[in-house]
DNA sequence: ATAGTTCAGTGATAAAGTCACACAGGAACA
DNA sequence: TGTTCCTGTGTGACTTTATCACTGAACTAT
């Protein structure tokens, strides 16, 4: 493997005595890692998957805030942690995998101790600043259409995606019904098929057909 | 005084190294401290005063995305000095006030040697992330008018706010003329009255004559 | 006073969000 | 083999927000 998980790179000492006392946990993809108000039990470090972190508003809609990958920790947690206070949102797995769960004393002393424990946080960090950064942006100011059509191009690996029209409005931070007609209009301009929870791109937006071709 | 500066709660040795090599800078109001693209050149933290910090689409149009005051450093400065890439975002300072310039290995020092000084970078953090997030919610689900009404009322200090509807629509990510056309009907119905560069509340938005009643 | 600049107001139109409801596709079950 | 139920999708009507294109008002400098 030519990637270490952050926790492989650390002095040999250190990292056996961390290992004693961070589970390694198992997740199955739909599994539900915290919701919102919850208290921190630790600090997940993802190692293989993805996790996607959504809020709900007092309306009750939900927006995709941003994903976690291989070698993320949980940013959110350590906010709650520190302050003591609930999940402002919900992390849900997306894609099965495995996180080591990292206790608060572990989490303090590889601070202390590891130079590239503390990089690896850092820049967990400044991953989710600009994630939400962007965010803010694209919710402000870009068209909803553009929108769905870059979320689409960008899931896009096989032609077929497999989504409910509510579970891309959460995607996009947007009510279901909007998701329903623009994707109708794409179908009218025979840019995608559509059937009951999946989408089918077809025309300039499947790129799978031009990697075929 | 009660408060402290995160840096006066440092080790007398360390601090008076550190110390040495932080220059403390003054910045007038409406001071640019960086702007997009450019690259970061020390970790500004904030000892006096408010600096907002805003970003503009590629439509042009821009929000404000959140503010730093005293003992906040900037994050975002931190994930530029990382990751060598330019800044995304614009700081400009809106009260006078002062900052201290933190040379990247002073910072990588006190990172390394402090644990109050980690936690007060962490807390930073904690509440940037924060700020985006629930600003996220407010962009995507929350009505321009509620939220206009909550910006006028949480700077009501005193009854008049001297600020352009331009000014406001970048507080609030919307467009110039909306902004305009909320206020023409917050007047009507006698909430606030209106004149070139500034907002008179007047009705239930006055808290400052509840106060003085 | 005059010219130039910045601010604010407003109509027309398009995009997006809300509300209410009809109907279609599958799964479960009699 | 229907019938029932649930979830997902389609759509009309209407409101709110964004955009475009102007007009005119208020301040500034000369």
């Amino acid at each position: 493997m030519p990637h270490h998980s952050i926790l492989d790179i650390l002095p040999e000492q250190l990292r056996k005595e961390a290992m004693e006392k961070i589970q390694v946990m198992r997740f199955p993809a739909g599994r539900i890692l915290f919701s919102a108000g919850e208290h921190c039990q630790g600090l997940p470090l993802v190692l293989k998957g993805s996790v996607k972190v959504q809020m709900t508003g007092v309306s009750g809609h939900s927006i995709v805030l941003y994903r976690m990958g291989k070698d993320d920790i949980c940013t959110l947690s350590i906010g709650c942690l520190m302050t003591g206070r609930g999940y402002r949102a919900e992390a849900v797995v997306e894609e099965e995998g495995e996180a080591a769960m990292i206790p608060r004393g572990v989490f303090d002393r590889l601070m202390d101790q590891s130079p590239e424990f503390r990089l690896g946080i850092m820049e967990s960090y400044g991953r989710r600043l600009d994630d939400l950064m962007l965010l803010v942006e694209e919710v402000a100011f870009h068209r909803m259409d553009e929108r769905l059509e870059e979320w689409l191009q960008a899931r896009a690996s096989r032609g077929v995606i497999t989504i409910t029209h509510q579970e891309l409005a959460v995607e996009l931070g947007t009510a279901r019904e909007v998701v329903s007609r623009l994707l109708k209009e794409l179908e009218r301009q025979k840019m995608v098929s559509l059937s009951r929870g999946k989408i089918e791109l077809t025309g300039l937006l499947d790129s799978s057909a031009l990697a075929g071709a």
